[in-house]
DNA sequence: TGCATATTTGCATTATGACGCAAATACGCA
DNA sequence: TGCGTATTTGCGTCATAATGCAAATATGCA
């Protein structure tokens, strides 16, 4: 549960603008640069690149320079890999789901 | 993708403190009392009466006057199903984890 | 090399949130 | 009602972080 419940992950998720650009990166499924991903909301060119480098420093980006732009892609695997446990680690607490469990 | 990346929910586990007193009321698996959850930690009593209201506005807890005590009880089914729909959304924007899918 | 484009970094400003203390409120009980 | 316990709320302080602008850096190309 501890483990599972990272704050690091979540700080880096609970930002509008940085859930903002999590999705739209998702949802382009595939790497996007940072000017691309900028026009996807209304901040700063800097303030994204500053968000996107969060992001990958959290674990759920990852980064790959392809000449002079710079690609960030979403780690799929770690970031649902994460999600998982952490609800695995709930249930854990709760087995039912229902609360009716030995300790309730 | 936009619904289940909700940001309120990931502010709420931000924080180490707030974090910390979820997995106590989770670890104890039952309903806890503001004073008992504020023994887990070493913050001010009522930060720890704060945090668990943000925690219960957020859906991460639900909360029940007994008398004069207040039992705080963590929402595993909504929780779990709030994750876990993450989990799926992410895996929709790249099924196959690999980013191999159709759009990669 | 010199220039254009893409991204990052330095810096100041501003907003948000965590914290502790004290006071207020809620509730049970005599 | 009056008292004691549990919790919440008001308020000031401090730390963290978001933002924009300008300057610096990185890279490709003529």
């Amino acid at each position: 549960m501890d483990e599972s419940l990272d704050p690091e992950l979540f700080k880096a998720l609970a930002d509008p603008t940085r859930a903002a650009l999590v999705a739209c990166i998702a949802k382009c499924g595939r790497g996007c640069s940072v000017g691309e991903v900028a026009e996807c909301c209304a901040v700063d060119l800097s303030v994204v690149s500053r968000h996107l480098a969060l992001l990958a420093r959290a674990g759920v980006l990852e980064s790959e320079r392809e000449g002079r732009t710079v690609r960030y892609r979403v780690r799929y695997r770690e970031v649902t890999t994460a999600l998982r446990a952490l609800a695995d680690a709930f249930d854990q607490c709760c087995p039912d789901g229902g609360c009716g469990g030995a300790s309730c």
